[in-house]
DNA sequence: TCCGTTCGATACGCGAATGTATCCGATACA
DNA sequence: TGTATCGGATACATTCGCGTATCGAACGGA
């Protein structure tokens, strides 16, 4: 943090001030990327001058792990409650479709989510953190399978191993999608794989 | 490029100049990530001086996706290599050890590859040539799966489709991979995956 | 070996971004 | 409403990286 607060006397304007900059940081950092973004670009798009950044953070890596967390917390709580809308039965494509229409909607999202991965892939502390962040949401879709009831593949192991395929197969077509932009075929795609690592094989063909 | 050759007089100097310079740019970019990277930073590496450089490529860019062409060419021909080893049965598990072999070897290549997705993302004209890319691993693959005679999930389509998941079973691994470091659960992880996509799923259990 | 060409080093000026120190208006609390 | 504290703006010095122009050395062909 920018401010140690020995007493904790924070005042309105600065939580403002403080969410301002984070949105037009998440903009600005969509737009251009992490590694060619300055601080002063930032507070040009805030609408403020570098004094407030210096006062509020750091250094642009803080900003972003800040921005990250804000918006990752953000999404995973959508996530969990799109999982936990319907009952025991776990019906896969409506889960599905309801968790894909919150992972896949925003590329700027996309964008700047993958702008931290390689972020983190090279600073061991802060892939500590993403890596507990992905536990959690794994865990929250092991969970959800496990209550469901739903028939696995042996290859993939335990319920554990399922919601590992499952993220997987997101970060690949997300991978597909920054390229494309095709948030449909995204989406279908990601439905496909699911149910082809979810459901079992009667259906094979040659 | 930064020198327009009216009649074609390249030195034997020069290709090893620029051979150089893309050498030590892979080090330093895996180390340091595209965007933290100086022109300066490049040359010391490579024991140039700027000089070299602007004589060599217009910007960093440029020496960015000339870097990428490189390896990526490289890549894919011993990937092209791994798949048509064996005869036409193909021998899932035995390819899938080869091809990944080669794919998950090397995590300052995972980190470059990463560093341009994402360049990639931002600019439509760097996407068009990496999405090329990928295109032509794929039929690679498609073309594999086709003479292989191996047996598809309808779920899945064709084999463009397999080959399709095929990537974006790789590109999941990946994404793992760069966060945890762990090479071995990557391609067991790998193996697993494609197997759950390839094969048959007279394994499923509840 | 000689000579014209090419390559890369060096030196220079420039602009951009950084971090700090200081100041004034805003804010919370009595 | 008064006042002590807080937050953000402004101004400054500095560093860093860029791109260019020029020069000497390496190179390759004759």
């Amino acid at each position: 943090m920018a401010v140690e607060q020995t007493t904790g006397r924070v005042t309105r304007r600065r939580v403002r001030t403080r969410a301002n900059l984070l949105d037009a940081a998440f903009s600005v950092f969509a737009a251009k990327g992490f590694g060619r973004v300055s601080i002063e670009e930032v507070c040009e798009a805030a609408g403020y001058s570098r004094g407030a950044f210096y006062s509020n953070f750091d250094s642009l890596d803080e900003l972003f792990f800040a921005l990250y967390r804000q918006r990752a917390d953000l999404i995973a709580e959508q996530v969990a409650d799109a999982l936990a809308l319907d009952g025991p039965g776990l019906d896969v494509p409506a889960a599905v479709d309801r968790v894909t229409e919150v992972l896949l909607l925003d590329r700027d999202w996309l964008l700047v989510k993958t702008d931290f991965l390689v972020h983190a892939a090279r600073e061991p502390e802060v892939a500590r953190t993403l890596l507990e962040h992905r536990a959690r949401l794994r865990q929250a879709i092991a969970d959800r399978l496990a209550r469901g009831h739903t028939p696995l593949r042996a290859v993939l192991g335990d319920v554990y191993g399922a919601a590992h395929a499952v993220v997987a197969a997101y970060d690949g077509v997300t991978t597909q999608l920054l390229l494309d932009g095709d948030v449909e075929r995204a989406r279908v795609w990601l439905k496909q794989l699911l149910t082809a690592l979810l459901t079992d094989g009667s259906d094979t063909t040659v």
